[in-house]
DNA sequence: CGCGTTCTTGACTGCTTTCAAAGATGGTGG
DNA sequence: CCACCATCTTTGAAAGCAGTCAAGAACGCG
């Protein structure tokens, strides 16, 4: 059995924030002291219901969270995962109502995003622009996977994805990350039945692309992997500044 | 790429966005202004290659176009339509890269957005904001489209949000609009082949669901079509304010 | 009027779903 | 410490939706 990679709390947002952006002290010390007043939610909580006043902007410490729509007929999609650092809630105008349901997948704990002083030199704003840019370059993603690739690409890719982002948090062992779905869950948010899901896992598992057992996950090779369905990497939203 | 100073009516685009937030005249005469200094793009040309750095706020006078993901075997994935009245080129953060390319799918014609000051007491900015708000709502539907609809129902479904969207621009009649995309086109945004896509088209034309003729549609009976895939309108992105 | 693009149609294949039921697995209480 | 139960994973067989390949018809443009 493989340690899990602790997520300490704040450890998480920390990380993810000050590598989108550079941040002041105050900057880390204001994240520091928002993560101290969390707001939990058990696993299969709705955080937010569909049409409700939007969320304050608010960080993931800890936990996975998902947006879902439910069809009238019970049918349902989770549109895109929420991991440990990400940011929810992050609002475009006044009185927005939510979009999308969000649901915790696991437990969750949340606290307020500190506000940034956009007039400042720390690059807090900045981190908070990029994770917005970022979460359309992931929405923009899933619309590939689901348009035009097979259950065994969609596979692979999400995997890389998912791997790529919870390294940007810090959760990522060598190329091992918890894995804190269902086969079900994953089914959902893939556009698969969950049948075919764990049919389609054991194929990799045969072919050792991937090892799979007790929620954690192990890439063999990733760069092979990333080939196999021509997986670009998020890293280049922003041009270099320099 | 032809700059043209021809004043074009910037009729599409002024609907829109005085539909999205009530406009001081200011603004209005900026738009009108900004509307004569076109940039036009020719069917099937690109308009911004992924990974460059991304476009100046613009809005789309006139012409359709689209975000696209190719796959190096071929395959592609159209992942949102842009519309007449719409934005292209907002920006999260600064020296942004585009995340996907965006492609002219009849001729297009694109202006500047103005800046919209966000002192004053006009509702550009606040236009601009819920505009960004639509978008990835149109995101998280083509998400559930791609993932949990049948073809019949993707279809029916991207018909009822298509003439919502052109709606706001004042671009449809009746129940009627302009869909200058080969069926081929609407495969790859609806993860289909465009010969499914065709024999969903006749079946439902034999149920007599749409009329579809000659590049301009006609659906029959708009709230039962709704009815049958469980289409939600976008219109309520935001609270009543009062 | 002619040619290229787009639309249509048919036959066949195959990926994914559906339905059903049998194994694991993990947490809980006795 | 183990039995027990709910949840999750695994497996099999059959059906169905959508894809593929191919070719003919219709349309629109120059």
């Amino acid at each position: 059995m493989v340690s899990n990679p602790a997520p300490v709390p704040a450890l998480a947002a920390t990380h993810r924030l000050a590598a989108l952006a550079s941040l002041s002290d105050a900057e880390l010390a204001a994240l520091d002291m928002s993560a101290r007043h969390l707001t939990r939610f058990a696993a299969y909580r709705e955080i937010i219901g569909e049409g409700r006043a939007e969320l304050a902007p608010s960080i993931i410490i800890d936990g996975w969270a998902c947006r879902v729509r439910h069809f009238s007929d019970g049918r349902r999609q989770i549109l895109g995962f929420l991991l440990p650092g990400e940011l929810i809630g992050v609002r475009h105008h006044r009185d927005p109502l939510a979009t999308t349901a969000i649901v915790a997948l696991t437990q969750v704990a949340l606290c307020p995003a500190p506000p940034a002083t956009e007039s400042e030199q720390g690059g807090l704003a900045e981190a908070y622009a990029v994770s917005a840019a970022l979460e359309q370059f992931y929405l923009f993603r899933q619309i590939a996977r689901l348009g035009r690739l097979s259950a065994y690409e969609r596979l692979l890719d999400w995997l890389l994805e998912t791997r790529e982002r919870l390294a940007l948090s810090g959760l990522t062992t060598a190329d091992s990350f918890r894995l804190p779905v269902t086969q079900e869950g994953l089914a959902d948010a893939l556009g698969l039945t969950s049948v075919h899901v764990n049919r389609t896992i054991q194929l990799m598992r045969r072919e050792e692309l991937v090892e799979l057992k007790g929620g954690v996950v192990r890439l063999i090779d990733p760069p092979r992997l990333a080939k196999l369905v021509d997986y670009r990497s998020g890293e280049v939203t922003a041009a270099p500044s320099a």
